[in-house]
DNA sequence: CTTGTTGCAAATATTTTGCACCCAT
DNA sequence: ATGGGTGCAAAATATTTGCAACAAG
């Protein structure tokens, strides 16, 4: 349940489009959604709301530091709520899964690397692509619905 | 100068819009080229081949193992020859140039990652924003003609 | 009120595909 | 000759933008 100072905050007007958007990211704590993703799941909650506005809305949170975007190798961008601290990507190959991890020890080297090179990191993206061990993996799960 | 076996060892036959779009790889070993990019330096180089035929070679070729593609965020895909050894990417957020690199030190960390959660890693992409840390950087360069 | 915001439709941008014709093997 | 390959145009996908109507501060 997002308030209108988190827009507010970042220059934008706390409209209800926006509201619902917010939410539900905050509603998925850990999913990646792509702007067709939220809007689908506008419209099958019954709010009238256009994909423009929903790619509008995204790329204005990911500005103002709510969102984070992510382009994996699917071609589509997907968004998740920017909880402040940074992780990086693994993505079951088999069921599309997202596990988020984080290790210092890469981050730091990193920082290296590009220094040695004569650079200052600004950002960067890791994303590793993998294949579940057991065999446990629910392949291809069903879809977002709310 | 690619061979004609180079391509007929994957089982593609040896046709002309092949070879020139592999020879504009092999002229370019540290480039990283859209489609598009591929399609200007044929249509420049007095080659009529359409857009459609290089699509389709970059993803045969890709397939094939000649090259590599790369997600950058700019939202397009880039291919680049594939030189056997796996390396990953630095690209400047000045002038979009590209450095390359490889740190086992990392490579190493992330499969401990991968297995600590229980999967084995197929594939990665790792790829640093940066900045020029001396003025030295050419901004904005002119773009690729030949 | 005033300016930012929205929905819609149309425009872009990138990549894919159907099909009749063409060319390596 | 024959089956894969090509060019073109149209389709598919993802995202952006112009504009008149609308709503938040």
């Amino acid at each position: 349940m997002p308030t209108p100072k988190d827009l507010q905050q970042s220059g934008l007007k706390a409209t209800m489009p926006r509201m619902k958007i917010l939410e539900i990211f905050e509603n998925r704590r850990d999913e990646h959604l792509t702007a067709d993703d939220v809007y689908r799941i506008l419209v099958t909650s019954g709010l009238d709301i256009g994909l423009a506005t929903v790619y509008r809305a995204l790329t204005q949170f990911e500005q103002a530091g709510l969102l984070q975007k992510q382009n994996f190798e699917s071609g589509k961008a997907v968004f998740e709520l920017n909880r402040g601290e940074h992780h990086d990507h693994l993505v079951c190959l088999q069921c599309d899964r997202v596990v988020e991890f984080c290790d210092p020890e890469i981050e730091k080297k990193q920082s290296e690397i590009a220094a040695k090179l004569g650079f200052k990191i600004q950002a960067h993206d890791l994303c590793l692509y993998a294949e579940c061990v057991d065999a446990a993996c629910p392949h291809r799960p069903s879809k977002k619905t709310l």
